[in-house]
RNA sequence: GGCUCGGUAGCUCAGUUGGUAGAGCAGGGGAUUGAAAAUCCCUGUGUCGGCGGUUCGAUUCCGUCCCGAGCCA
């Protein structure tokens, strides 16, 4: 597979969105380039109010980039935008899977394709906030060579133990055993799933994903990790003062991926009288504390984010948005 | 006041029949190609409560003091 038949290029190249004129916000006069502008960072770094002053700014849309903010029901406790936040400019993709459904990052990427095409079509800036790195990933580098998951597939190898998990991806596919973190179960399941679901073997398949050659722009919000944590525990102990134990009993039951959200297990605990409510407030904390390590680490190795410090204001992050647009 | 049990890594605890100690969690670092808020990998020197004593050598034995918890007065 070439570069040229990557969804996202196609959209990006489209010719009848790059002729039109275009009307941003008088106070920036910019080229009528409306790819799309990333607002990436970890949570609580404050990516949603950011992006909602740049939506704003640039006559933007925002479309989320967020993998459990997809689903309804849970829009405290994934610390959604808001009511009234959504009131100020037009956001896409929260809440719109049932929180029973597990999707992932192909589905992401097509849903989020046409969205984004959209926007630009009516002449507007995408603007794409979020911190789940894979499904950014995909929107920018594109869903590769792979098969989709084969569910079915996946629910055998689900009885298998992690060694005949190896030893069978030993068999059919040794480049990638030599390769995979074998004590990762996830990762060793998925290899065997591609290279069970015919055609050629995930190490062959994974090789042929291509680098992005067009320009990405995005900003990258960076706090210093101590007053990210301050941060966390403000965030976390709001979100608990709401109505977050009220949502949760309210879902009816939640999928794999819901189930899995942060402060999700920690509340339901809450809820079951297992533990109290300073012990589940401090778990939240932490997960998210693990969490935001986590973001960090992957998204610097996106080396074509810009940095910029998430404490900025809102004149800096349009200052630096501005350049971005512009250059 | 007396007795008993505790006091070891930020937390919960193990252990050393006397040769200065190790797990889980937390913390730190990393990975990440369709479950990703997931999953996985690497990373443990701390007056072993204080002070004395016995000993070549004490965190380990003895004495005493301090601090918890419990029981008896």
């Amino acid at each position: 597979m070439n570069s040229g038949s990557w969804g996202f290029c196609i959209v990006w190249l489209a010719p009848s969105v790059a002729g039109q004129s275009l009307k941003y916000n008088t106070r920036n006069t910019l080229k009528p380039s409306l790819q799309p502008l990333y607002i990436c960072g970890p949570t609580a770094s404050g990516k949603s109010s950011h992006a909602l002053t740049l939506a704003r700014e640039f006559n933007g849309e925002i479309v989320n980039g967020d993998a459990l903010q997809l689903y309804r029901g849970i829009e405290t406790i994934t610390a959604s935008p808001s009511e009234e936040d959504r009131l100020l400019a037009v956001h896409h993709l929260y809440g719109i899977a049932d929180p029973s459904e597990t999707l992932n990052a192909g589905q992401y990427r097509t849903m989020a394709l046409p969205v984004i095409e959209s926007i630009r079509a009516r002449g507007k800036l995408p603007i794409i906030v979020g911190g789940s790195g894979l499904y950014l990933k995909f929107l920018t580098h594109g869903p590769g060579n792979i098969p989709a998951p084969a569910l079915g597939l996946r629910a055998q190898l689900e009885t298998l133990s992690l060694d005949e998990l190896n030893a069978r991806l030993l068999e059919v596919d040794p480049v990638t055993a030599a390769n995979i973190d074998h004590n990762n179960p996830r990762y060793v399941q998925r290899a065997l799933e591609i290279s069970l679901s015919g055609g050629d073997p995930a190490s062959v398949r994974r090789s042929s994903f291509q680098a992005q050659r067009d320009a990405l722009r995005g900003i990258l919000l960076t706090w210093d990790p101590s007053d990210l944590d301050q941060r966390i525990r403000r965030r976390t102990s709001e979100m608990l003062g709401r109505n977050a134990a009220e949502e949760l009993a309210a879902l009816p039951t939640p999928g794999p991926a819901v189930s899995r959200a942060i402060g999700v297990p920690q509340i339901q605990r809450l809820l079951d009288g297992a533990i109290d409510r300073s012990t589940c407030e401090e778990e939240i904390v932490i997960a998210t504390r693990q969490y935001a390590k986590r973001q960090r680490t992957w998204f610097r190795r996106e080396g074509w984010l810009t940095s910029i410090p998430g404490g900025c204001s809102s004149r800096e992050i349009i200052a630096a948005a501005h350049k971005l647009l512009t250059g």
